[in-house]
DNA sequence: TTGTACGCGTTATCAC
DNA sequence: GTGATAACGCGTACAA
């Protein structure tokens, strides 16, 4: 080492020895792990503020500490779509929530296999949390298994022991369906979400159904089935206002086949509904009673309360981030099966026929 | 140690004992930085799989290499809030391929000081990304530079010789308002985003901008004014459907002062904006022309296009993360200033009356 | 092509 | 309250 180098940058070891006490002594002083007399500290302090010394480097505390503090989310798809569903995004505000006390922060990653392996090999994460469950989620499971890392899916099964955190689904969409029938309502048409990931518009069959690959899609198309076995059914591409549009529209098209009432599969779908209501000249509850999922706040539908059942998202978040915390403590992460709710709004009302 | 410890996860040394080579040469397996001969590799491979070594642990890895592979993003406000805009995720993806190159996963930071100093202070990352531009903002700065840091910044003024990325607000903003001048239309009025953290809906007066924290909103402003100096303008809480409607509301109430033309500084605000004049009964854009900003794909308008100015949020994103690329590759971060480009849609018109 | 030896920067453990 | 020392697990010159 000769002395034009760069100027290699100040260690811990550095600060010691510049403050004149042990590399262990001036550790403590920065983690505040032990208490230490005054006077040291403030030469330490002194010697750290003279070489420019900013803190312990996190790299290096990782490996020792064997913890990064942080953890990583697995969203299936590009980042826009996922973030463009308000329940992701709530959900994704629970889970800062739930890790709080011992994150440094969420590591977002796409479970995309990519050229030399999937990332999620490389990166230093104490935990992640798998959301969603398509066939390539199935790939991220098994590197993270492989790495030993505490793992928590939401919204999809994973297998053999490992936690998750669930919704019920299929009976609140038959709870919402229900309340339908009790109004009276049995000319009822429904409207998806996805069946798979290519999002294709159109009715659903009973082979689409046998070949979808979307959980939560033929969960709540199953509750509601419950309650109105031969409603008709159709797709839309994504969890969009204006896939609900395109839907109302096809639906509502023609008088004679006009159904009183449609059970959207989530909020926006159902404010898009709604919408090609309106354009038709159809009141909202008078001519079309509608309701959705979620119990997002729908922006865009004005004064209007939506018929809904309302899902945990953000505890559903919190719960993963607990259960990741509880692992990382060394005890067993749980399953747990949270609970919609049924809210009624001002969007659903008697048939006027 | 005694024999009932808990059993020790594998290491690289392990598995080269195991396979009867140097740890030097187990670990050119992995990493592929050297060729290594067909045989020695299977057996290296074989160790591994039956030790259970998944691979070489990235906390040692960041340490060594110097590198963790993540880069952090830095957002103001609740993570729900940064992405329910479109335009934050749409700059997010951007932001990852721009950095997919080197980055393992980018990681999510709210700039909330928190207890002990804010988490930025711990995270084992290669370079920050800082995304608009609060008070708060600052702060996460001076962290960042303390710890020598790559970092960029979007939309925001960071100050001396850090690189950022930004948009010709004034300017674009001045054309969407020209085009409607042109059009001959001389009573509009302005719907603008939030002028500050707390987000005020109200009129906007000249005190209100000389104290506003945000600078988009500000920029924008200045735009829309060099073309209609006396225009009345009316600040939202945020840039949501909702907030244009509320705010539309307002400004066409009364029949007697009612514009001929409104400018929302974002598309969702002018979505809104126009679901207020439909309720009205007004039709867009024959009795009113409704003008946004952003360019997204706005959910909620139907058929409608939207008369806007497009701004290259992906773009945006992306050549942040390059410039993060070239300042991890040790060459200086480029300032960038990228620009807008006006749109005519199909909700301007000349005024009818 | 393979092996040896060292350092990356920190923190936990113990003895003083 | 403070100090010496040994890991933490890996990458990489350098020598063989």
């Amino acid at each position: 080492m000769t002395s034009h180098d760069t100027p290699r940058r100040a260690t811990i070891a550095d600060v010691a020895r510049a403050a004149g006490v042990a590399t262990s002594t001036a550790s403590v002083v920065f983690s505040g792990k032990a208490s230490v007399a005054a006077a040291t500290r403030e030469r330490v302090l002194a010697a750290a503020a003279d070489l420019g010394y900013a803190g312990p480097d996190p790299r290096a505390a990782s490996l020792r500490r064997g913890r990064s503090g942080i953890v990583a989310v697995v969203l299936e798809g590009h980042l826009r779509a996922a973030f463009l569903d308000p329940v992701t995004t709530a959900m994704m505000d629970g889970l800062t929530d739930g890790l709080a006390d011992l994150s440094a922060g969420i590591l977002l990653m796409r479970d995309d296999p990519g050229d030399d392996g999937s990332p999620l090999s490389n990166a230093p994460v104490d935990a992640v949390v798998l959301i969603g469950c398509s066939g390539r989620t199935k790939a991220s499971l098994d590197i993270v298994r492989s790495r030993g890392l505490p793992v928590v899916v939401i919204e999809g099964d994973a297998g053999e022991g490992i936690p998750r955190i669930t919704l019920d689904n299929t009976a609140a969409a038959a709870d919402v369906a229900r309340h339908l029938y009790d109004l009276g309502h049995r000319e009822v048409a429904l409207v998806t979400l996805p069946l798979d990931t290519r999002g294709e518009r159109a009715p659903v069959t009973q082979e689409r159904i046998d070949t979808a690959t979307v959980e939560v899609t033929v969960d709540r198309l199953a509750g509601m089935r419950e309650v109105f076995p031969t409603a008709p059914a159709i797709s839309t591409g994504s969890s969009l206002i204006d896939e609900g549009l395109l839907a109302g529209r096809t639906l509502l098209a023609d008088p004679a086949t006009r159904p009183t009432a449609i059970l959207a599969q989530s909020d926006l779908i159902a404010v898009g509904v709604i919408r090609a209501a309106e354009e038709l000249g159809l009141r909202v509850p008078e001519d079309l009673s509608v309701a959705g999922f979620d119990g997002i706040a729908a922006d865009g539908l004005g004064d209007l309360v939506l018929t809904t059942s309302v899902q945990p998202a953000v505890e559903k978040g919190r719960a993963a981030g607990e259960q990741v915390a509880r692992m990382l403590q060394g005890e067993p992460g749980l399953t747990l099966h949270l609970t919609c709710r049924f809210r009624e709004g001002t969007t659903t009302a008697p048939p006027s026929r």
